[in-house]
DNA sequence: TATCATGCAATATATGATGTTACATGAAAC
DNA sequence: GTTTCATGTAACATCATATATTGCATGATA
């Protein structure tokens, strides 16, 4: 089963994006990340209509934070992502007449229900700004600098 | 992201062999299912390995129950089935050298991590006891009957 | 007006689940 | 014993879909 890593990915790019002095192009965040700029362009539409970041054409254009990092949270990053699905399990049948399935059904739903309340309860917990703080912990303690092109470059 | 469906599979499968008084051959099970009987000796291999059902080749051969269904829960099956992952949120890159996406990746796990200790949790906490229980007030309450060929016709 | 950058639709590629075929093995029926 | 039935498994085909790419339109700056 493959996992999307659209959160992951987008996380990333924004603390990248928190750090940059000026904006970003979709070009140097996709060599930065190793995939191509309509990639990363798909990526940031849904934060963009969210209002979380904002993009400019032409010269000196980009792409920049427009919020304060501890007013956005992992879940609200999720939601600007169409909340996609969260679990890899799913119904062999949506809408089953079999009541065999439907019990099935019923079951795993059930926990699948609590989890993913628990998850995204966990994701509103976490600022944009908490992972930004954890992230300059991790520089002082590695003792490393950091800047989008040298530290994707290998 | 496609959700895998062998849990749901298996445990619906399951639960027919539970109903059933002989042994029933993969074939009658794929036609009830839709799909091939290749297919689900694959799914019930698993389960084969752990001990859960029989599998007897020849005339009047095919798969049962070698379980008491108090004895199995939902977290045995899964873990049969060689525990696939739950989520489908994953990480760009699994051991990253950018700090920034060693956060977001440290944040990310934190939340899936205590996710996927409820769900396993729940799993073990039901039987396919239970799920029978539940199977049979449904079949009450609609007041239907139900086998495995009549009720997969459709 | 030439260049740069996003916006977006359409298409291509790659990956992985699911489905299928083929054949070997073993058990029961005859 | 030989025929029939069923599982066991590997190899292969198909299909779905996430990801990547191409192409072109739009708008902004030099």
């Amino acid at each position: 089963m493959k996992r999307d890593s659209r959160l992951s990915g987008v996380l990333h790019v924004l603390l990248h994006l928190a750090e940059a002095s000026g904006p970003v192009t979709s070009e140097a965040m996709a060599k930065a990340m190793q995939t191509n700029p309509v990639v990363i362009r798909r990526l940031m539409a849904g934060l963009r209509e969210a209002g979380f970041v904002h993009s400019e054409k032409g010269h000196g254009g980009g792409w920049a934070i427009a919020r304060d990092l501890a007013s956005v949270s992992l879940r609200d990053v999720y939601d600007a992502l169409g909340a996609p699905e969260l679990f890899a399990l799913g119904h062999r049948t949506e809408a089953p007449g079999c009541l065999v399935e439907q019990a099935v059904n019923a079951a795993l739903d059930d926990a699948l229900r609590d989890a993913e309340t628990l998850l995204l309860d966990r994701f509103g917990a976490v600022t944009l700004a908490a992972l930004s703080v954890d992230f300059h912990a991790r520089m002082v303690a590695s003792g490393k600098s950091i800047d989008l092109e040298t530290v994707h470059a290998g």
